[in-house]
DNA sequence: CTCGGGTACGACGTGGGACGTCGTTCGCGA
DNA sequence: TCGCGAACGACGTCCCACGTCGTACCCGAG
């Protein structure tokens, strides 16, 4: 047959929906899937193998295998290398990643301005203080702001992009020290989201990028 | 070791990055990987399958192993198996994906609106008239829309949500024949987009998904 | 000289077996 | 009763053998 493997992973994810299995219930053992599919050790291994990239299958060593959750994060790795090989070097396909981020960003803001607590609020101001020593503050900003949009797929697609630029954004030569720019764009950000204008939060969005954008465009190519 | 195969995975990937090999370049063979990684066949054969999961890697049987172009095509298996085995039964996470596609679409017909040529009008106006028999037409119509916005990697993500889209939406019971709601909404969009107006587009498209979304609501899951 | 087919070769695909390592469990002994 | 160690079953790694697919080469027919 041609590819047999891919026949095997999806009889694998059919007999999962067929015995409603939900995401941590156990999958049957090696032997047993052997027997199931009446394919050797080692074939099994390697369909086995490619759900587990997927996040479909996890592995706990000595336990055994257990429905996944198949979390956007397995990605990154695939992201990551599919910005680095892209076409026109690195720089043409980490706009587009970048771009892609503006879009989901700016419409989400959208979305949450004016739906914030105080309490919310506060709790991004102090993240915007930290972001000058804790890079992962920066991160955390952008989940808890999203957090209320109460889409959990667009929050992991938001943290994904978040993870894939950083991890490609090291091979764009030494890094700036943009911490001031960083700061006061966020700080903009929290004003016009305490002033509840979706229009201004929006706005102030599109700055940031912008200026990530610029960051992109200033850095040359590694011969 | 926990995790040799994270580590064996990620050693290929580097060897393609220090070699600059692009997409579609050759791959060492699997003994020579196996001699220059210091693993067994089976390991490194079971480190490969996981790249190819994730589009980094592309076998060719008789002929070798390549370096791939990571499309995002390949996470389709894995987004829909999220989305069925979501929390909430699928509606939930069906709905998230679809406010995704909502958010990235509005964002970029916005862009999009108004760089149009006429040729282009009357090719996506065509499609809109196909679409009663071919639901391809449907794909290909925000494929044709977007493509002018010159981002590749946001393309093939609106691609990636509507195959995943159509492929679980057949699990939310007996199709309904929405083939004239669905022509209208699509007419509205290519009517804003002849009137050269944005705001209007973004309108109509935000229509569009809006009936999609009603579409969900009513689909009961499935006993 | 040209053309065509058959063979040889090297690629990946599949199957089977053996042994190691990790976690858990259970029973024995203090 | 408590604790520790052996046994068990899970996945991890390795090795070898054979099958299948594509290509390239060689050689003979025309």
């Amino acid at each position: 047959m041609t590819d047999r493997d891919a026949a095997l992973q999806a009889r694998i994810v059919r007999l999962i929906h067929d015995r409603r299995l939900g995401p941590g219930e156990p999958l049957p053992t090696e032997p047993q899937l052997v027997d199931l599919l009446g394919a050797s050790r080692n074939s099994v291994r390697e369909a086995v193998r490619a759900l587990r990239a997927l996040g479909i299958v996890e592995i706990r060593r000595g336990l055994g295998m257990f429905v996944g959750e198949a979390p956007l994060r397995v990605f990154t790795p695939s992201l990551s290398f599919r910005i680095r090989a892209g076409e026109g070097g690195d720089v043409g396909s980490l706009r587009d990643l970048v771009e892609v981020r503006e879009l989901l960003e700016v419409g989400l803001i959208g979305q949450v301005a004016g739906t914030l607590s105080t309490a919310r609020l506060a709790a991004l101001d102090a993240l915007v203080r930290r972001m000058g020593e804790d890079p992962e503050a920066d991160r955390s900003f952008h989940a808890l702001l999203y957090e209320s949009a109460g889409n959990a797929l667009v929050l992991q697609l938001i943290q994904l992009f978040w993870d894939v630029y950083h991890d490609v954004e090291q091979t764009l030569g030494p890094p700036e020290d943009r911490a001031a720019e960083i700061e006061a764009n966020h700080d903009r950000i929290v004003a016009a989201l305490r002033a509840r204008d979706a229009a201004a939060a929006q706005a102030a969005m599109r700055r940031h990028f912008t200026d990530v954008k610029a960051r992109i465009s200033r850095a040359v190519p590694a011969p």
